[in-house]
DNA sequence: GAGAGGAATGTTATAACATAACCCTTCCCT
DNA sequence: AGGGAAGGGTTATGTTATAACATTCCTCTC
């Protein structure tokens, strides 16, 4: 997995993951839903975290205004199936490009372009459960947020 | 570092708490004011994280009640001169038992007494500096929540 | 295809968390 | 004493999230 650069095929990006949301919650019985899938695709428009409230304003251009509770509930079930983790530190949603894998939201976040992706780091779970177990302390759930530059980013300097 | 016990002595916690905060304080030419004790100590009153606003229904204890601003003003003093940690999670705050150490954010929280502590894990910020420059990403700030079951609960059984 | 039952969504209102903007006081320094 | 910065009060508002209830729509069974 790669930091997403300002110049690859977004569009790419969009189609891969609603074919890949409609095929698990096909395969799951889940229901992907008109607007559910809207909603996945208005968090996949960018890599950067989209707040419940900016969806709704984008929802609202097709017709009538949304209520919170409608967008509130669309993200409740694609977080459940895995297909979009939220920032905590930005209250924002974006999408996962690997919801066929259950894992734990472990973001990078570019500081300066505001683009988020995933950490790919298996190893980090072995220390993380050994650190904790040290402690005594069973682990059910995780989330890891890790903020700096991206290599674009880094790479036009200062 | 240990989980702290349903059955430890508090007041010591928060007596230490509240010295060494005086003393760092001293040392870095911050002034802990009589508002940012107050808050302080109310954070420390219990290991489980503490709301923006039942730290202000608290405050309000004493005469009149206290604004939103107030005490936002004093949990930013606190934040930045690392005595308190936000926990993401909850929108909430606990008490740092080392602001001496700086240290990120690293919260082992209990589901089910809702008390929290911090992880104690010098390797992790190797292993996550290595996972996270194999990806061409340059870390500044990092948070890390862990939520699971304490040794107390864990032991009292499911 | 009629009807029952449940899932999804609409609607209204409000709770919970956080900050902007402005003003006044206090404290410290010269 | 006077200037200036830091602390804190006050009012208003922005932002994020959920409760509670009504309605629509889908699916399954007969």
């Amino acid at each position: 997995m790669t930091f997403p650069s300002p110049s690859h095929d977004h569009d790419h990006c969009i189609a891969a993951a609603l074919a890949l949301a409609e095929r698990e919650c096909h395969r799951r019985g889940a229901r992907l839903t008109e607007l559910r899938r809207r909603v996945l695709a208005l968090v996949w428009d960018s890599h950067c975290p989209i707040g419940a409230y900016a969806l709704l304003d984008r929802l609202g251009h097709d017709g009538r205004a949304a209520a919170p509770p409608t967008v509130y509930r669309a993200l409740e079930f694609l977080l459940d199936q895995g297909l979009i983790h939220r920032v905590p530190s930005r209250n924002g949603y974006i999408g996962c490009p690997r919801p066929d894998h259950p894992h734990a939201g472990r973001i990078l976040l570019c500081q300066r372009c505001g683009r988020a992706s995933e950490l790919d780091a298996p190893d980090l779970d072995a220390a993380i459960a050994a650190a904790t177990a040290a402690q005594g302390f069973h682990a059910h759930r995780l989330s890891l947020e890790i903020e700096g530059l991206c290599p674009a980013c880094h790479a036009a300097g200062p």
